[in-house]
RNA sequence: GGACCGGUAGCUCAGCUGGAUAGAGCAUCAGCCUUCUAAGCUGAGGGUCAUUGGUUCGAAUCCAAUCCGGUUCACCA
């Protein structure tokens, strides 16, 4: 139970007991005091003044001592200005939770959601790596899913691999046409990267292909529909589906590439799952739920033999579900997939971690699911996320501009790495630990960089300013823990484990009294106390944006009570363990919000 | 054209379920390492919260209109 649930309960009782009216305690609103005013927390009084027909010091007097007098455990005192009733919350509250929670490595997580949720994220095509883009998808998928795990939900990651579709048997002809049997050992390239690199090559052929024929004098239109080399992407398409043996050996072959440089790259960002969907094996089922529908008549048929859904009536358009050659669209296996998770897990929420250029697919897509009634439909909500843009916009993979994963990565570690040996704390790390921490930093900034603005909203990539290590930033973040661990490190040699360990049994409770708490150690005490409801809040929306800003002013807060107080040298010894308690519980606290973040922190840096 | 999203400091972003004088980081400038890690700390400058109107004790926050930017409405995925 939070602080400021605490006061909100205690008021409507208050209430209650003073005024005989029931008021609901969501409609009292209680923030944090402004500096310049003397207290910790706020009620606002303005909402509460119609209702009881009270002027705000009246009512401000009269709540304030009642509060005083019942809570005294939780309030010292009050003081009102303007409408705003200003509490000043007890020492020994602030103290009580620290030694109760200080040495609580899981204090954040919590038990209060029951639900079984899925969180599709990443879901790559595999005929290109991964960029950019993926990497806020993935870091916000599995930061998500960790999200819902801490606050009690039974949560299962998945990924849809889009193996199937044009897409991918444009580079399985450009690799047949061009490659001479080349292959990623061959060549030494990552399979993804190798991939990639074939269906750029088809893109480059059919632009040429276009040209002549325009050349020839057919319109541009009709070029693109003609180009030779297309004409055979979509037979071989159609091939695939009929399960043709060349194609679907050369398909095999082709994706087992990509998989092999998408593993290496999950492995090395971190991102896991429980369960891996391929599309070619969800969109027959798809196929078959829309033959179904059509039978009930939720789809038509044009005469061309393309099959159709009509949302007109529901603000929406016409969207086609089977192409008029039989071959399955991407919503056909969206329509599968859905079904088949529901019938296998029994999920109560099916979150799609998918960019918010999609919006109307799945809009579309939940849509027709309803009309179908298919009892997944209910549990289905799409997290949409904006796209990653650079400063010139958007990432445009045939212009060469798009930010490839694995290079951004690599470059992310090399900074950390140069950035560490300029500074040259760690000198006596072995080439192990170095790589370690090379990797712990460089990855931290990345994630970091791309968790810490709101999900829903576009963000900008600079390439030419690289991602900063000072600041709102993972390695800021990291470097506080650092710090803190290396204080911690010398008391216990200096005092022994055991007594550190133990410190709130030597610590006198009895002897605090209000002044002995500095506004620093008060703020920092503030912002521990908030945690477990910054991780539920952040839950809830599927928002780690929120994780990142906390942790990261907790760490600021910390950096400057640093500065002012010393924790192994303080003043008395009631201050050290004070200082020593507060200090463990912001390492502990800021290592499992970072954790939630994917980010790891690091013993020294 | 329809639908949806956004516009806050030079730049990148918080704040948006209405509350006190709108906050961070970067960049700029001025200070701080014989004291627990200076990837740090302290301070300064920097704002018509796109515009206009409305709702009310109170609006960056809610509503409407307008302007600007984006996404989408594919037999691509």
């Amino acid at each position: 139970m939070s602080l400021v649930n605490d006061i909100k309960l205690t008021t409507k009782k208050a209430v209650d007991v003073l005024y005989e009216t029931s008021i609901d305690e969501t409609g009292i609103t209680v923030s944090l005091t402004k500096p310049e005013f003397e207290g910790d927390y706020t009620i606002v009084l303005f909402a509460l003044l119609k209702p009881l027909k009270k002027s705000p010091d009246v009512l401000g007097n009269e709540l304030g001592n009642y509060l005083l007098k019942n809570h005294s455990d939780l309030f010292h005192s009050f003081n009102i200005i303007k409408g705003f009733l200003n509490l000043v919350i007890a020492d020994t509250c602030w103290v009580n939770f620290l030694s109760k929670n200080y040495n609580n490595t899981n204090f954040g997580k919590q038990n209060i959601s029951h639900k079984k949720i899925m969180v599709e994220y990443s879901s790559p095509n595999t005929n290109k790596p991964l960029h950019l883009g993926h990497l806020r998808n993935i870091f916000l998928g599995w930061s998500t899913a960790e999200l819902s795990k801490a606050t009690g939900n039974n949560v299962i990651k998945s990924c849809i691999v889009n193996d199937r579709g044009i897409h991918i048997c444009k580079s399985m002809i450009a690799w047949q046409r061009f490659a001479n049997n080349a292959t990623p050992q061959s060549t030494h390239t990552k399979g993804d990267h190798f991939v990639g690199d074939y269906y750029v090559k088809f893109n480059d052929e059919y632009k040429k292909e276009i040209e002549t024929l325009i050349g020839k004098g057919v319109e541009k239109e009709m070029a693109e529909k003609e180009a030779p080399i297309m004409k055979a992407a979509q037979q071989m398409l159609v091939d695939w589906e009929a399960g043709k043996p060349d194609v679907i050996e050369l398909w095999s072959m082709m994706n087992s590439w990509v998989y092999e440089g998408f593993a290496e790259t999950y492995k090395k960002i971190g991102a896991d799952f429980d369960k891996i969907y391929y599309e070619s094996q969800t969109y027959i089922l798809g196929k078959n739920l829309v033959e179904a529908g059509l039978e009930k008549g939720i789809f038509y048929k044009e005469d061309d033999g393309s099959i159709w859904i009509d949302l007109t009536a529901d603000g929406l358009d016409k969207k086609i579900v089977r192409r008029k050659d039989g071959t399955a669209v991407y919503i056909t296996q969206d329509i599968g997939l859905a079904v088949d998770k529901y019938e296998e897990y029994k999920i109560d929420e099916n979150i799609y971690v998918v960019g918010d250029e999609q919006n109307y697919h799945f809009k579309v897509l939940k849509l027709i699911c309803q009309k179908m009634g298919l009892p997944s439909a209910k549990g289905m909500y799409h997290l949409n996320y904006g796209m990653v843009e650079l400063p010139s916009g958007k990432m445009k993979s045939r212009e060469g501009t798009v930010v490839d994963a694995d290079d951004i990565v690599a470059e992310m570690i090399n900074i950390a790495k140069q950035k560490t040996e300029e500074l040259g704390k760690v000198k006596d790390f072995n080439d192990e630990e170095l790589i370690d921490l090379y990797e712990t930093i460089g990855l931290g900034a990345l994630k970091f960089f791309l968790l810490r603005v709101d999900p829903k909203k576009r963000m900008v990539f600079n390439p030419e300013e690289s991602i900063d290590f000072h600041g709102f930033t993972g390695p800021f973040v990291q470097y506080t823990y650092a710090r803190i661990k290396s204080v911690l490190r010398k008391m216990v040699i200096a005092h022994g484990s055991w007594f550190m360990e133990n410190a709130d049994a030597n610590y006198e409770l009895s002897a605090m009294n209000y002044e002995l708490l500095f506004p620093l150690e008060k703020n920092l005490l503030v912002q521990l106390e908030q945690f477990p409801t910054i991780v539920a809040e952040a839950a809830v929306y599927f928002d780690p944006s929120k994780i990142a800003l906390y942790v990261f002013n907790l760490a600021k807060t910390f950096s400057s009570f640093y500065t002012e107080h010393s924790i192994a040298g303080a003043e008395s010894e009631e201050k050290k363990y004070l200082r020593y308690m507060i200090s463990q519980q912001t390492a502990n606290i800021i290592q499992t919000a970072m954790q939630l973040l994917g980010i790891k922190v690091p013993e020294r840096m």
